[in-house]
DNA sequence: CCCTTTTTGTAATGATCGACACAGAAGTAC
DNA sequence: GTACTTCTGTGTCGATCATTACAAAAAGGG
């Protein structure tokens, strides 16, 4: 049970967590500096220092609330989808909606994209991959599920299926990043729903 | 016409370069420091200002060697393909290869990854972007040309499936610099190829 | 009231960053 | 040889980086 004793803290930690998290996903850990942070949060560092321990320690909360809040809102509609067809499809769609810049949240997705062009502190880089691994594995689930109800033939290659579409969306997020607006990346959901197994359109 | 007279330059630029190419790949602009350029080129810094001007513009002469060194062995085979299908699934099998990290090359596409994450130099940005921009007009042209043999029907849609292409190329990318390795991705480019017009497999 | 505890703001730490001043060295031109 | 030009290595510049000492301030417990 944590005392109440002490100066009270003057600034909402919620609040500040999310503005840093804005800021880290806007522009990388490396290039965010704990001046910007600082400014950004409205606290001085050792303040921040006092209640996130360091600039990595931060950096982790920040993407695990990014994971937490602007994951779901994306990925369940795999699940919740009648079909694993409609699941990846709600997926994707979620996608072109959250993946273009809007008036608060930058471009791309802070997950998708960590870690992958400069080189980053060893353990937020483990710790993206194995979101991405996650990813992956929603992906993987929500297929072999639609084996199992006999939607897709046992012979279906899960594991390249998988990861394609989860290439669709990592290149959607990376254009998201270029600038790309919501009807440009959907026409890249409608080519990527043709892949789907058995859906000829000759 | 260049002075040949004062002193000879005692390193060998271009293999300087070449050495300067692949760290930047490696580790992305900001994480890359001057120092690590000059052990990795066995140059002084003076020197290494004397002949590049800046480090944002030996990054520029890097990924400009890099374009025309390790572009054409993958995007040549969108050209060659006797039909523009052969020629993106060229394009798609010869990333599988050269994405993956091999004895002398990073993971990952240096151009398709540059400034994805991090927020880097407005110059470098702008130049990758643009180099991105030309990865989807080659795309383009093919599947137009496509188009107009009669191999495409007319109503393609001509920008979501050059689009759509691009973010397989571009999510394998990402991909390959998790770990994936060359059989991983040709699973992406088996289901890729699926989403192709008129493939329909049902 | 005083004591303890925690936060706050100011200011500073050492480290590292990109970039360069300077002097000596190594060539050509005459 | 001397003059001129360019490159090399040492050392350093101010700026910025993440992090923290320190003392004043703000709360509760007695």
């Amino acid at each position: 049970m944590m005392a109440i004793i002490g100066r009270p803290r003057e600034f909402d930690r919620g609040a500040a967590l999310k503005a840093a998290m804005v800021l880290f996903w806007r522009k990388g850990f490396a290039a965010t500096s704990m001046n910007d942070l600082c400014d950004a949060m409205d606290v001085r560092s050792p303040s921040l220092y006092a209640a996130f321990g360091s600039k990595e320690a931060l950096y982790l909360e920040a993407i695990q609330h990014y994971v937490r809040t602007f994951g779901p809102p994306v990925w369940d509609g795999l699940a919740e989808g009648a079909t694993a067809r409609a699941g990846v499809q709600n997926l994707l769609l979620a996608a072109t909606e959250s993946l273009p810049a809007s008036h608060v949240t930058p471009a791309g997705c802070m997950a998708a994209l960590a870690a992958v062009c400069d080189e980053w502190p060893a353990g937020i880089a483990e710790v993206v991959r194995k979101i991405r691994v996650e990813m992956l594995g929603l992906l993987r689930s929500r297929l072999e599920a639609g084996i199992a109800n006999g939607e897709l033939p046992a012979t279906t290659d899960i594991e390249g299926l998988s990861r394609f579409y989860l290439s669709v969306y990592q290149g959607m997020a990376v254009q998201a990043r270029d600038g790309a607006a919501t009807a440009e990346l959907r026409g890249v959901v409608a080519a990527a729903m043709a892949a789907w197994p058995g859906d000829g359109r000759g």
